[in-house]
DNA sequence: CGCATATCAGTAATACTGATATTG
DNA sequence: CCAATATCAGTAATACTGATATGC
């Protein structure tokens, strides 16, 4: 009646849930955005912020999005000032966004704001331990997004 | 620029980016749905088939969602022989929900097919030790998502 | 009456697919 | 001509809010 014939197929299930839960609890603590911007909104603009200009399919491949879904985020970013655009002097078909000082501003007012309640949870739900090992949860769950499979891709992460 | 004000504040903000993105990662690789039943769906069926019959609330309450929403994903498991709905017979306005044959079989097919993608992605990109590593995960998303907090519940879990 | 539960209806946020233009 | 990039347009999946009916 179970599934879980692969012990890796369990966990995965298992890792799916836990995080779908986790999502769902955020969610129902902080509402989809905290001030002005949505969630796919200020990690668009954390990309932009801490790194170097970058085209919409390279953000978009970073986050695993398409394009044109980036392409949309990236636009009420634009609309607001807090991303612009420049044309890549070596290449016509690129266009490179990068954050203007708006942008680091909002970043810096809101990124962190975004995710209070967890950051109270991790505080008062963990025991000192298991905060200690939420670098190691974090390194996981990014090494599993990257990975590497067959017929895909690797992350400039 | 930067915020990671507090380092609970840093580890939520990070924990939160590495999960969006593998999640994103696991939308790019699976797509929204496996077979016939979208993700919520088979949440929704997982509860009904591993646990006693329950209420729309119930069942929402345990998934971090309203009522209205696990309603609506419920409707089309019934409307597909998956769920049925009796009448509690203690409490009148209450509907529980459980599972049927059908339900369980469904339940049986694709659970674990739906993480297909995710559990090649643990045996190939992570060590056996992150692999081991991988239960502590589990019960540090699931304890963060059922956190008490001041104003708000505990899970059924 | 006040509260919990379910349900009807409409809305918001997110990312998708398809099609088209332009440049390398 | 083919591949990559961007963009216009429409769609799908998800969960939300508001309002209403009924039973405790």
């Amino acid at each position: 009646m179970e599934p879980n014939q692969t012990p890796s197929g369990a966990q995965a299930l298992e890792l799916v849930r836990a995080m779908d839960r986790l999502r769902g609890r955020i969610r129902s603590e902080t509402g989809m955005r905290t001030g002005p911007w949505s969630r796919s909104q200020l990690a668009a603009l954390h990309r932009v912020v801490t790194g170097p200009p970058a085209t919409t399919s390279a953000l978009a491949a970073a986050e695993y999005m398409k394009p044109q879904s980036m392409a949309q985020t990236l636009a009420v970013l634009e609309k607001n000032g807090l991303v612009t655009r420049s044309p890549d002097p070596t290449d016509g078909r690129r266009v490179l966004f990068s954050a203007t000082p708006q942008g680091h501003a909002e970043a810096a007012r809101w990124l962190d704001a975004r995710e209070a309640w967890l950051g109270e949870a991790i505080e008062r739900g963990l025991t000192a331990e298991q905060r200690s090992g939420l670098k190691t949860v974090v390194e996981i769950l990014e090494l599993l997004a990257d990975t590497d499979t067959p017929s895909s891709p690797r992350r400039t992460h």
